[in-house]
RNA sequence: UGGGGCGUCGCCAAGCGGUAAGGCGCGGGUCUUUGGAUCCCGUAUUCGAAGGUUCGAAUCCUUCCGCCCCAGCCA
């Protein structure tokens, strides 16, 4: 969402928009995201003026420190850690000002460049801005804005020990690149005093502004990145890019287009309140994109067989098959059609209830772009089992149509058994049970909500042939099933496919509904 | 309880003094060689509540209620 809003606004501003990586903390291995969301945000189809990280100024930012401690605006503590959380008071209590706060300009400069100079160890000092120890907003009783660190960074290596904070290297940052506008979520509307206190104090000319939005939550699944690192830590998921994971490279595995993605964020707005999108929402936004230009191919997951019983033995005859209703131009392709096929076992029933327009005893249906059959038998096996079904066809209505204008109610997909290609199919369903997994209830964590079904393998499917050379990433729709794209990370040779989205099913609305 | 924000249809979201856009979802219908898609129609006399100002208020004022964020040497 910040992603679609900041090159966004940018695009619609004629403006540009930077890639930052505001990489203050060294302990914080920043270094296997970096590629990761360069990736990512390119994916999206975005390209981003500079490519830059806070690490770049760090001697500027160095610099700016030393203004401000020479205009008295900032000064060394040392107290420790548990020292200053005591003196910052409460809610509702001011706090108390350092014995180090009146450090003289001298004395402060010195200690700032032995911190620097690595003469102290972790946790020593720190550097701290002198505002005001008695405001309502925490941010403002005398932030931090620089600790000691032996730590490697990832860019800049060991050259420094002592890193800014975020709180400090941000806004600077933003009115070095001359930023005009600073976006983030709500949680730092706290921060903007600071922010811009700290511009203020060592800006002149144009100053960078801090707006802030609500942050994307959708329901059912979690998006704090604290959380998602458990799932992946714990080996809930496969990885960050597992296709259950509300993340791009996760979307993306799944079969989620980049047009669908930023039409999403589009679609959902930008406001200061807090939100909860459905993720019907989403699905809406890959359902319309993907319908346009996913092509059609009938594959069976669960394949009941059928015999044509007055259709020739060996004869095999290629049906033309349009490739996509939605797009004409995306022409026909030949599908094989024989004397024994596959379809889908949900598509027969021998007892079918009201409305089942689909095949079952004496009932007539089509079989897309193929010909009318009409079920004469059911083939059981001793437990009873529908193994087979037979019918017959009507040769007078090659292609779907009946000459005499006779109508059937259903168009059923269907597999050539003898043609057929095994395909691996990967039905994903929530991660989560719950519309609200972050928050947990009497005493449960997001984990206790997990879906055990979120991940089905349906081994037996089969799809025609075309699909023998699909290449990884390819999307198409299973006609009456779901879009479904070639998982760009499955073993060689295996050919599987990851479902993005089901199409709606009517049916089981019906169903359910009686 | 100090401070900062936010409350418009089940979920998002326009609106900013002139009499409640739109999307998702849902319901109904049309059409259909996907029970998909398409297309049509329907879905808030009311804007957290109560007062007040005004010819007129979701929009202004007052009070109240609810929800979120903040006490990292994280971002």
């Amino acid at each position: 969402k910040s992603i679609c809003l900041n090159f966004g606004i940018a695009g619609e501003q004629r403006g540009i928009c930077n890639l930052r990586f505001d990489d203050t903390n060294p302990t914080k291995e920043d270094v296997e995201y970096v590629d990761a969301i360069k990736e990512d945000v390119a994916w999206l189809g975005f390209r981003w003026s500079a490519e830059l990280y806070a690490s770049d100024y760090f001697e500027r930012l160095y610099q700016f420190a030393v203004e401000l401690i020479r205009h008295d605006k900032a000064y060394v503590d040392s107290l420790n850690a548990d020292e200053i959380r005591a003196y910052r008071g409460t809610l509702t209590e001011a706090g108390k000002d350092s014995p180090f706060r009146n450090r003289s300009i001298e004395e402060n400069l010195d200690l700032f460049a032995r911190m620097r100079a690595d003469q102290f160890p972790d946790g020593a000092h720190v550097l701290r801005a002198k505002i005001d120890m008695a405001s309502p907003n925490f941010n403002m009783r005398d932030p931090t804005l620089y600790r000691i660190r032996h730590a490697t960074h990832h860019r800049t290596g060991d050259a420094w020990c002592i890193y800014p904070m975020y709180d400090f290297a941000h806004p600077l940052s933003d009115a070095l690149e001359h930023i005009t506008h600073s976006l983030c979520t709500l949680e730092f509307e706290d921060h903007r005093p600071l922010y811009d206190w700290l511009v203020n104090a060592v800006i002149e000319g144009d100053k960078p502004r801090q707006i802030e939005f609500a942050r994307l939550n959708l329901n059912y699944t979690v998006m704090s990145k604290r959380k998602l690192l458990q799932l992946v830590e714990h080996r809930h998921v496969a990885g960050w890019s597992d296709p259950r994971m509300p993340t791009i490279s996760g979307l993306r595995r799944r079969g989620y287009t980049p047009e669908a993605v930023r039409d999403f964020c589009a679609r959902i707005g930008v406001a200061k309140k807090e939100n909860v999108i459905d993720v019907a929402q989403l699905e809406h936004s890959v359902r319309e994109d993907l319908n346009r230009r996913a092509p059609r191919v009938m594959a069976v997951l669960r394949p009941l067989k059928v015999v044509i019983t007055n259709y020739p033995e060996g004869q095999v005859e290629e049906v033309d098959v349009i490739n996509n209703p939605e797009d004409p131009s995306a022409g026909t392709r030949k599908v094989p059609f024989s004397r024994v096929l596959y379809i889908e076992h949900d598509d027969f029933r021998e007892d079918p209830p009201k409305k089942f327009f689909r095949l079952s005893p004496g009932k007539e249906v089509r079989l897309r772009c193929a010909y009318f059959i009409t079920c004469t038998e059911v083939v059981k096996d001793d437990r009873g089992e529908i193994v087979e079904v037979r019918c017959s066809y009507d040769p007078a209505t090659r292609g779907g149509d009946s000459p005499d204008g006779r109508r059937v109610k259903a168009t059923m997909h269907w597999v050539s058994a003898a043609h057929a290609v095994p395909v691996e199919v990967r039905l994903y369903d929530r991660l989560f049970s719950v519309e609200d997994p972050e928050n947990g209830k009497d005493g449960k964590t997001f984990l206790d909500y997990l879906n055990p079904a979120s991940l089905e393998i349906v081994s037996d499917a089969v799809a025609e042939p075309s699909l023998a050379t699909a290449a990884p990433g390819l999307r198409v729709q299973f006609e009456r099933i779901g879009y479904f794209c070639v998982d760009t990370d499955s073993r060689p040779g295996a050919l599987v496919f990851n479902r993005t989205v089901s199409l709606r099913d009517t049916w089981a609305r019906i169903e359910k509904n009686g």
